[in-house]
DNA sequence: GATGAATGAGGTTTCATTCAT
DNA sequence: GATGAATGAAACCTCATTCAT
């Protein structure tokens, strides 16, 4: 590779790890691979990042950031919207639509690597959690949905979006994840209880309810 | 390990396998483990087995079928209850909940593994998803749902179940499965639309409605 | 297996031998692989050799001692012509032609072996040599063919043999040994300077000539 | 060891490997015992050569070109000879006996290995009978002997060479091959007629003369 | 005598990491 | 900062041999 920039470098492996990480698989990922595809070297993988694992760890908590700002940012714009919620389930659709490999690599890949990563893998599913279960806290303040235990409903939509967006991974024929958003989303929203504007009373006394009390940490 | 019979050996190997994979996970489990777990030896393992990989597929496809099978005969016997979806729900939960290591390595571990698991993975999440759907498709059937795409949905639900026993197995403060059953039986069922029996009509002659005609296989 | 005569087992066992160690080399070959071909089991292997090491020196041992008898036999039958050189030349290539798979063994296969098969492999060419050496001498004690170091003659022979053999093995289009045998001949015997009856005087006298005076042992 | 120059480990393995084959035979040879011997390590020689195997055939092909290349240079310069084919039998001769590992490789360990590597213990042998052939058939074409089968001869000749060779190598006594060229070179050349140059006539016309036909390729 | 499941030392190969240049 | 040859622990797998039945 000719000279470049230091921050350049380090840019064209981050992106040849997502490449080779969501093909391979975390293990079967080799670093040579990365060094391969992104045209650098052992010698500057190493430099910048002190191991394989770092790297990993690093992709995960990145990609999650920017995908949940990308999210925050798409919904804030996109607030015309009659149910604020549908808005952000129909964002989150789509951006994982968008980051295929990203998402393969957050959801699949990151999953069944041993205790090293589960730390990494929690908090990345957490933080994508906290921002569903953002949208449907504040969907029921403002009283456009009856109360539900955001918490589980959070990571059961996650789960949901997991699954069909593995699926579609997976299956020999896979289609492209745009084609599940609209039908995923009228699934999950059925699951809520909206509440016509003109019936809904305050609710900002009540924070929230549990069905289930479990601390996820 | 003195001689015994070969099948005994075989099982032995294969509950040892169970524990270390849901244990390790595929790449950190080694051949070593598993025989030293079961008390036998590399030759026996290789024996019995002609790669670490094999062994790995029969488990994938033993448990589901173990599974699937307790499932199907628990919903049977099972029939007095209401709602037969409800039924099968919290019996798939309550088994998921009984079989915590194979769930786990059926959901955790056999994932990201790169593309030599995937026909198998894809395979064990389609029969999971037969059985969701089936019961599904019986209640739609007989009237006491309104009719959804039983695909879509199975999917959907095997996916929730999966994120919430993720969350639970990487919580550091893991709580039984069994808290999660009840209240997540309720979210998933809040999607349904379940009409009164006295309004039912018959809907023998309709077989499936589907808002998505993606083929999965 | 049935149950058969103890030498009958025995007798299979080597046979499967001769065919496994010819096809595939000593280190090639496994101990199931002979018990496969033999119809019998490891135990009977080891009842009756106690090392894979021990079949292929047994094997060595006797292939050799059957050759040289039928070599034997056929010469002495064969007396009738004018050179008994010839006629014993032409016996030993027609011998291993005969017996390609035992040749293949004692020539290719024994060979390279490392330090442990030495001993047999040295006696086996030696036995070889021995043969062709003696009809050399008796050639030259009866006056038809004029003195010349015979064991070098005989190994050189030996070797001739071998070679021609080996391309003929390792050639992708062999055709049968036997279409060498008389070219060979001819170019074997155009070194040994023949002497017409009428000049010859009586060598008994003249027990050996060597021209290297090598201690082969 | 110290970071050297890329070409000189891979030769200093290169080295090693001869001498370790040509002590243990193929299957004997560690690919420990070759990085030991030269001071490298397993990684040093997997980045090199991509198998054990592999190593083993660059040798049999790197060993035969030099071996033929310094037969040729010698013969050329020793065109002073007599009789061509008698220098390049001499020069063919001490040439093996300067390179007795190489020879000991090429000719004892090369062989039984399976069919592996039939096709490149079948080239190597080829080469250095051309090499023989070749001169044979100069010899012929000058009138300097009479024409045969320079095919067959050279191959019998590369036999008798190898056979001496081996049971010198096998033998407990094993005197210097040097002492055998004297006599096996009067030995093989005592085949040929040779014609005294009065009595030469053009023999340019006369490409080959073939007992055999057999095409070796 | 024969069977074949079991043993385990030892072999080849992999690959994250290091470090001289 | 970058390069890539070198390191070596560790993994998977082989297969001659054993031994209870």
């Amino acid at each position: 590779m000719a000279k470049r920039n230091k921050e350049v470098t380090r840019q064209r492996i981050l992106d040849a790890a997502i490449d080779v990480f969501s093909d391979k698989g975390y293990n079967g990922a080799l670093v040579d691979d990365i060094t391969k595809r992104s045209d650098t070297s052992k010698g500057a993988f190493y430099f910048h990042f002190p191991s394989k694992k770092s790297i990993f760890k690093a992709l995960l908590g990145t990609l999650v950031e920017r995908i949940v700002a990308e999210v925050d940012k798409a919904v804030e714009e996109n607030n015309g919207a009659e149910l604020k919620i549908e808005a952000a389930l129909e964002t989150v659709l789509s951006i994982f639509s968008k980051h295929e490999k990203a998402t393969r690599l957050l959801f699949l890949e990151a999953t069944g690597l041993g205790k090293v990563f589960d730390e990494e893998v929690f908090a990345a599913h957490q933080k994508f959690a906290a921002v569903i279960s953002g949208y449907l806290q504040s969907a029921i303040d403002d009283g456009s949905i009856a109360p539900l235990d955001t918490q589980l409903t959070a990571f059961a939509w996650l789960g949901a979006i997991h699954e069909v967006m593995l699926m579609n991974f997976l299956s020999p024929t896979s289609p492209s994840l745009t084609e599940f958003v609209k039908p995923l989303k009228g699934l999950l929203l059925s699951a809520l209880t909206r509440i016509p504007s003109n019936m809904r009373t305050d609710r900002d006394a009540i924070v929230s309810t549990s069905a289930s009390t479990i601390d996820y940490n």
